[in-house]
DNA sequence: TTGAAAGCGGTACCAA
DNA sequence: TTGGTACCGCTTTCAA
């Protein structure tokens, strides 16, 4: 641009942000090749080089503020260490937390960089393809969204070496952790025969993202013989709840199946508050053992489904991806457990 | 490697995994050249491709399940549209959850990239360092982590436009939504003393990584004239919120102020088995108005912290990154409110 | 012990 | 309308 005229600014081009520094810049101030740069940062073994030397690089890039670009290694390595870990955050509790905590802090501990990606609002192929992008090593779906084949080939094809899944069904093509839902059903409905209850309502959460776990565990619980099952919609609130419970004199059951301990805590109150007593005019039953079903009055039966911990399904993500034909596509089964307490 | 002879083949190397698909691929298969797929599949404005063209590419990359290199594509860039939302996960609760949905999808309708990076035992100056390396154009800190002024540097100097901290107290350098943790406090010790309680508990969580939020709120109640304010580790559990009751005789107060509304729970719980009464007794307070204070009888009287919503917060971000030095660094006051039920 | 240079995949300028 | 090509930042042979 020429420097003898000076052009109307625009308004605002206030400063230029400052360029970030690279390991170009870095080899300058240090008065080495961004050769010699990468070895001393990267304490590469195979080649040596005099301390002095190794100390102007470090004083130099701390000088610099210099932070290697992701990008630009993983491109020159043609592969990254980012396990995938899609999120679409339904509240699904501590329980859950915990698990992911664990998980992550394990992966980390491998060496992997865990990228939660939210995929919210996305769909089977959208999220893939956006997950695809980032090239993760390994992707672990805990089931929030639902993957075809198609799309574990897409992610496979992009260089995934592990698409784990651990959900209510298995998908062709990824090592599966099978959470069998419907199991859950089986248990809770099982303990409610066996307690002498027939008719059996299931409360089904109206909130979108959650049917994946909610119908399987209400066809688990049609299957039980003895039983006969209604389900019903319900949403998280106070009032879907008291709506349920003053029309549930009209519905001639004698005990309620919720999704989780937290339906079943709404429900609950409401069936007080309508002065029916919990078990005896109306068995209530809930799931996945949260801290607020024991701190209830009666204390809350549930239905804990075991998860594995996080240290174990980094373990199997690792080797997934060392050898990921070695790991055959097993369908580990997660047991689900009845924890009889004062509400059934 | 020579066909004549066969040497013996190491144990397991079964397939080298097959070559991810790239444009020039694409390329290749549509027989056109590489600059001409990045115009078709990026819809280039500035460039007139014949439909005939548009379609060749397009099967291509279809038949061979192209994906684009997200790193490639930034690198060349010089920019991402990374929004880095580091996470820790402690299990924070519904009103938190579904403050993050939105948050994300605001972005995504932004055209961000959303990016939670779980931070779980990383200093500050480790985690800081781990966000650069993926030069994201904005950091979303959600007090999870203590980011120091330093901190905030770096990243800025990875190029990051935008460091937005939400959280109890404001770092310089960042643009900071100070959410006042002292105000929740203050504002449950001056219910209480309007109710004519004098002698408050604070219960103070054992679990790390909540004193940045839980060290403010005793000390806003402290700073209310006319409380006489004694702290009270207690962890989240049945076991210690008993003990915590068992000896609560002997601490000569009238009333507690919880953490939040699962501790005020656990520990309205614990005094009603020791046979104290609420709020005759003993008044209970909780924070963050869950819905669970509402369940409870006498219902939780509680402190609300207004969070913005996801999508003003993206807002923010947003404007930040267009121009950076127009948002000067407001401090953006939360207000906290004081929800009266039965339990005070 | 250190440096020069190629190349990872994609984009965008300049020519044709 | 399309193709050739330089370049983004980093790692890693190969030479010196």
């Amino acid at each position: 641009m020429s420097q003898s005229s000076k052009p109307p600014k625009p308004p605002t081009p206030p400063s230029p942000p400052p360029p970030v520094p690279t390991s170009a810049d870095v080899a300058r101030l240090a008065g080495v090749s961004r050769a010699t740069v990468s070895y001393v940062l990267n304490n590469a073994e195979a080649v040596r080089i005099s301390e002095p030397t190794r100390r102007k690089v470090r004083e130099a890039a701390e000088e610099l503020g210099y932070v290697p670009h992701a990008a630009a290694r993983s491109l020159r390595a043609g592969h990254t260490r980012i396990v995938l870990l899609p999120t679409s955050h339904v509240p699904v509790g501590p329980l859950y937390s915990t698990f992911l905590n664990e998980l992550q802090w394990a992966l980390r501990g491998l060496d992997y960089t865990v990228v939660q990606y939210g995929s919210l609002g996305l769909s089977g192929d959208e999220a893939a393809r956006a997950w695809a992008e980032l090239r993760p090593v390994a992707v672990i779906s805990l089931g929030e969204i639902a993957l075809s084949a198609h799309n574990v080939a897409t992610l496979k094809r992009a260089g995934a070496r592990a698409v784990l899944t651990v959900g209510p069904q298995s998908v062709p093509g990824a090592h599966a952790l099978v959470m069998d839902q419907a199991e859950v059903g089986a248990r809770a409905a099982e303990h409610l025969v066996e307690r002498g209850r027939r008719r059996i309502g299931v409360v089904v959460p109206e909130e979108a993202g959650l049917e994946l776990f909610s119908a399987p565990r209400l066809e688990g619980a049609r299957s039980v013989p003895g039983a006969e099952v209604v389900a019903l919609p319900m949403a998280y609130s106070e009032e879907s709840a008291a709506a349920l419970a003053q029309r549930w004199g009209s519905l001639g059951l004698d005990a309620a199946f919720a999704y989780n301990d937290e339906y079943a805590m709404l429900l609950m109150r409401a069936f007080q508050d309508e002065g029916l007593r919990v078990p005896q005019d109306v068995a209530v039953m809930g799931a996945d053992d949260l801290l607020i079903g024991r701190l209830l009055r009666p204390r809350l039966s549930t239905v804990r489904l075991e998860m594995p911990t996080g240290e174990r399904l980094a373990g199997l993500v690792d080797q997934a991806v060392r050898e990921p034909s070695a790991v055959v596509r097993r369908h580990d089964l997660m047991a689900a457990v009845t924890l009889p307490r004062d509400s059934t």
